[in-house]
DNA sequence: AAAGCGGGGCG
DNA sequence: CGCCCAGCTTT
């Protein structure tokens, strides 16, 4: 039996219910894919839920505020997907009268679709034969097919997605990605996989070579970044506080926050009161520190030593907002686990 | 080619 | 504590 066929087989025995798997509505697909991208299936099924709830259509999600979808994707990163999903949404109704265009090609050039998110959604919805290359994949194929080529090196991108081309079953296409999908999410796991009862183990190199450990093989990333974030909570008589949208670049781009300082190392309650007065002008009160530990809060590039500094403004806030109200904002994490424990 | 972009789960 | 997760975009 070929390796496609065997990968078929055992998605038919094993294949999991997922939300997703009930339909074939591009819409439902591309809203799965994007939401799957970097991230568990566990963690992103709540979230199609919700947001399948929020925004039934394409069209739903098209006249939504930006700040909805935010809200809708807080808690799950990479809030550029929030973005670019809605951005894609526009252009659909727009553009393409609501309907999701077909071909790869055409897929390929909306926002936040790259090559393996164009792939799922053709092959899936239209049951056109273009292999997917996912994470899961990279490692089915460096392991079985003994290929220690980088699966992050532009070399190793394009010589795996052409081994996954040649591999591929082209008339059953759509079982067949999801299938090496989900036989690398369960079968072939990342760590310490049950070769003994794995249907390719007759003919898998790393298997015969003993290198299922090392394989697939990634450069390693950049170093991570030490950064130091001092919010700054004011509170007046009249429980209002400062409330800001971060602009710009870098993380979490259109969400959320407290006015923020960010110094080079962790300061004390003197420079607090310094900064806030330079910067924001406030005659402050007491100033106090909410969590006498410093929250380390981690990216994936960048640790965030962070501290919430509580300032009782002597005046009345005239551009705040009440406290009860930054509830309905998209925010980060960081400060989402802030709002809620802190007690005016 | 490399860096930037989140958050969580697991061994 | 490091690695990985149905990757994409920008530099």
């Amino acid at each position: 039996m070929s390796f496609s066929q065997i990968i078929l087989e055992w998605y038919g025995v094993h294949k999991r219910d997922l939300p997703w798997r009930t339909t074939i509505n591009p819409y439902n697909i591309w809203l799965s894919e994007i939401m799957l991208q970097q991230t568990r299936v566990a963690q992103g099924i709540p979230y199609y839920n919700k947001f399948l709830e929020a925004f039934p259509t394409v069209h739903d999600l098209a006249r939504a505020p930006e700040e909805k979808v935010l809200k809708l994707w807080q808690g799950l990163g990479y809030y550029s997907r929030a973005r670019n999903l809605h951005t894609t949404a526009k252009i659909i109704v727009d553009t393409y009268s609501g309907e999701f265009p077909t071909t790869y090609k055409e897929v390929l050039t909306l926002k936040g679709i790259g090559d393996y998110t164009a792939s799922a959604i053709v092959s899936i919805c239209f049951n056109q034969p273009e292999p997917v290359v996912d994470g899961n994949v990279y490692r089915v194929l460096a392991r079985y097919f003994g290929v220690d080529m980088p699966i992050n090196s532009t070399s190793g991108i394009k010589y795996f997605k052409s081994l996954a081309r040649e591999v591929m079953d082209i008339e059953n296409i759509r079982d067949y990605n999801q299938g090496i999908m989900e036989f690398g999410a369960i079968q072939c796991a990342p760590k310490s996989p049950d070769c003994d009862v794995c249907p390719l183990n007759h003919a898998c190199v790393a298997l015969k070579e003993d290198r299922v450990r090392e394989l697939p093989v990634k450069l390693k990333k950049a170093k991570i970044k030490s950064r130091y974030f001092n919010y700054l909570v004011f509170i007046d008589e009249h429980g209002k506080t400062l409330w800001e949208q971060r602009k710009g670049k870098g993380i979490w781009q259109n969400m959320y926050q407290f006015p923020l300082m960010e110094t080079d190392q962790s300061v004390d309650v003197s420079k607090i009161r310094e900064l806030a007065v330079k910067n924001i002008g406030v005659d402050v009160g007491r100033v106090t520190l909410y969590n006498t530990d410093v929250i380390i809060h981690k990216l994936s590039h960048q640790h965030l030593y962070t501290q919430f500094w509580v300032l009782e403004s002597t005046t009345p806030l005239t551009n705040g907002i009440s406290w009860q109200s930054i509830f309905d904002f998209p925010v980060p994490v960081l400060i989402s686990d802030f709002i809620k424990t802190f007690k005016i």
